[in-house]
DNA sequence: CTTAGTGCAAACTGTTTGCAGAGGG
DNA sequence: CCCTCTGCAAACAGTTTGCACTAAG
């Protein structure tokens, strides 16, 4: 029951906490990889999985795509571009939403809520530009 | 480029508007096969792409699971929950949220939002409520 | 020592795709 | 008649799992 720390644990929770954004599994799987060429991705997904019970890490499910995993855990907000599947921190006031004040005719009992927004980031934009005067899509 | 409406299309079309529920594809499959035993699921994958695409349907990609479809278009919240995955709607006043007002510092063009309730519903609290002297998990 | 964690391969789930033939407009 | 749509099977992506071995505490 009792969680242990071995150096695969510790590399991934590391290369996560570095890299200041919100990696999937494979991702990160590659980035170990370079350190620990013989880590298995399963490791990753593992530990990752571990790590996000733990409360450690937070785990995003954002929009049917792959999961994606935090180093901050604080309660905040994420936007995702829709070309290239980023994902990033987004400030909004928590505050305008009171959980307790919605509706829900259905008789839930409301644990927490997410704000998704999504766009366009600006090097997409910046790459869309670019290819302007070819095709159009 | 111009849809057709085969039989396929319009009997999941209308199977999904007649059950007033954010189904997935293949609860959806179960259902249509009742009508049309022939069916395939490809079938009913493709023609929910088609049909969202087309803006006639809603596609609800939440929480990293399996997508949901919705025969109601119009901007509206969720609320799942997080035992057996059902979702419904959420009366959340989307006048609270102005896209516009949100900090993004990576320079996105923000193009929406979805705000997504979760917690348990009435019927998984219930039966909570009757196993509560056996096992606690 | 004990037992949680690992690497590997194989399984699994949800979804997509290539193809030859069917049928909507 | 054309071309979108279908059923089928096979492929695919992301993730999980069974197993025998390894290593943390």
């Amino acid at each position: 029951m009792h969680m242990r720390m071995t150096s695969q644990r510790e590399i991934i929770l590391k290369e996560l906490q570095d890299s200041h954004q919100h990696l999937t599994a494979d991702e990160l799987y590659e980035r170990v990889k370079k350190f620990m060429p013989r880590i298995s991705l399963a490791t990753v997904y593992r530990n990752l999985e571990t790590l996000s019970e733990a409360g450690i890490i937070g785990k995003l499910e954002i929009s049917g795509r792959q999961k994606r995993f935090d180093a901050d855990v604080h309660p905040h907000d994420h936007i995702f571009c829709l070309q290239c599947q980023r994902v990033d921190n987004i400030e909004f006031d928590r505050n305008l939403v009171n959980p307790a004040a919605v509706a829900s005719d259905k008789g839930y009992r409301i644990t927490g809520y997410r704000v998704e927004f999504k766009g366009i980031c600006s090097s997409c934009r910046n790459n869309q530009e670019k290819k302007r005067d070819g095709d159009e899509q």
